[in-house]
RNA sequence: GGAGAAAUACCCAAGUCCGGCUGAAGGGACUGGUCUUGAAAACCAGCAGGGCGUUUGCGCGCCGCGGGGGUUCGAAUCCCUCUUUCUCCGCCA
């Protein structure tokens, strides 16, 4: 969320980075307008109650002295009704207020690049080439069928489309990948490793930035006359371990690595990535959330994405590191790097990890602060979440980097001992 | 799923039946001091946090007793509602 005293100073400024993003945030000079309105109107209100209090207090103090009431009662007769008409006016000015910047995206870090698609993404490096074959190379979806480790049919018939049965080596890769993940992240990274709850409510979405707007991508339970949502990333339940909460500024950053199955509608994904598992609606992954300080934000965010890069390199998987322009920019987040790792069946790169800075936008909303020693005044922290990595998207360019020409498939060094074996061959 | 009980400031805890002198007793912790070679103990003193408005500033005001709403001139206290925790019974990995 943004914020409103930032708005009212720098009204112009804002909105006009925020119109890199291509869309028109003018509807902000009247939510400036609002506020000044409600500010007034808070004043009047503030003055009416303060007269209410000293007079109701008055009227105690006299019964207890025995005197007549009746007089000073005439002089307030009205004053609650006053109130009420001035409150419920500044309440419907402010509940406009907040719909408007509850949807309104965050401000783009000042350099960021202006661009429509991500076709205006910048490449910052890559690390290794695209991996060659000396055979016609198979994408994931056929290798794995043949394999037996995948299968999309059966998937298909117990839940529906973009829903896949792991099998044998299949199911055993993903699991040997998150522990492999958990344990670099955890271990070597200094991370905290959480396993959250996978079903969230609608206050941690609205946290995060998924509500109000981004309702269709998420699957919604009904319990009861209750609501409650399917965790889309874990990036809703970590960064909501502290929601509501005055962190020790001295304990910061906080880094946390949390493993979570995501579960997404894709609504407007039809037609897209139908073809193995790179688009499902259900799919492991490993997060990196860290809490900081406003003006370590930046270095925190360089820092996640080679601990994100450090996963890629260990399992020797050529990628690029890329910078999102303002047009792929995520509503929530100033700015974002994505990972891209190379996949031979797209002959070309596609995501695998995504790493961002969301600044104050997401403190804000969940009310996440710190104070820097006992006596300073809270301030808002930084969030951060960066994948590490998308496990699923993960198992696709071990099976397609690593295959050989009899179908078979070589296991990456470092998962040897969480596979128990180093190959993935055809069952006799 | 059934039956009860509870939620007060950093922690413990009084107040809630019978609304006003509770902007919240008391204790612990914490901070400063006295005493002591030093420490402990004892004693003295200080001490709710947070949000918002207004002001050049000192300050002033509004809102905060789990959340939201209501009754009232006035609510920690009365009413409605939600959430969470605990105890017992049932069921269960």
């Amino acid at each position: 969320m943004l914020d409103i005293k930032l708005l009212r100073d720098n009204h112009s400024e804002i909105i006009k980075r925020l119109e890199m993003r291509n869309k028109d945030f003018s509807y902000l000079r009247d939510v400036v307008e609002w506020d000044k309105e409600v500010r007034v109107i808070k004043t009047n209100v503030e003055e009416l109650k303060a007269k209410r209090n000293e007079t109701s207090k008055r009227i105690g103090q006299y019964k207890r002295e025995g005197k007549d009431v009746s007089k000073v009662m005439e002089s307030i007769a009205n004053i609650g009704n006053d109130i009420k008409v001035l409150d419920d006016k500044k309440q419907e000015l402010s509940n406009k207020i907040n719909e408007a910047l509850l949807n309104t995206p965050n401000v783009p870090h000042v350099d960021a690049i202006q661009g429509v698609d991500e076709t205006m993404n910048k490449e910052m490096r890559k690390y290794l080439e695209a991996t060659e074959f000396d055979f016609e190379p198979k994408p994931h979806w056929d290798l794995a069928v043949e394999l037996d480790i995948l299968d999309f049919d059966r998937g298909a018939k117990i839940a529906g489309s973009r829903f896949t049965v792991y099998k044998g080596l299949g199911a055993r890769l993903e699991r040997a990948l998150y522990a492999f993940m958990m344990d670099i992240h955890a271990i070597d990274n200094g991370y905290i490793e959480i396993i959250p709850p996978y079903i969230v409510n609608s206050d941690s979405l609205y946290a995060t930035g998924q509500l109000p707007k981004f309702a269709d991508d998420l699957f919604k339970l009904e319990v009861e006359d209750k609501q409650y949502y399917l965790n889309p990333t874990a990036e809703v339940p970590t960064i909501n371990l502290h929601r509501d909460e005055i962190l020790d500024g001295q304990k910061l950053p906080l880094k946390y690595v949390s493993f979570t199955t995501a579960f997404r509608k894709e609504a407007g994904s039809a037609g897209r990535d139908t073809r193995g598992i790179i688009r499902q609606h259900q799919f492991n992954k490993v997060e990196l959330i860290r809490f900081c300080l406003p003006e370590q934000g930046y270095d925190m965010l360089e820092e996640m994405l080679l601990d994100s890069e450090k996963i890629l390199k260990l399992l020797q998987l050529p990628y690029r590191v890329v910078e999102l322009c303002t047009g792929d920019l995520g509503a929530s987040m100033a700015k974002t790097y994505d990972l891209e790792v190379w996949l031979p069946s797209y002959n070309n790169y596609k995501e695998i990890a995504s790493i961002s800075n969301a600044e104050t936008y997401q403190a804000r909303r969940a009310n996440i602060r710190f104070k820097r020693n006992e006596s300073s005044k809270p301030e808002l922290v930084h969030t951060l979440n960066g994948s590490g990595l998308a496990i699923g998207r993960t198992v696709v360019a071990i099976l397609e980097n690593y295959q050989q020409k009899d179908g078979s498939v070589l296991i990456p060094k470092v998962l040897i001992p969480y596979m128990n074996c180093d190959i993935i061959r055809k069952r006799g």
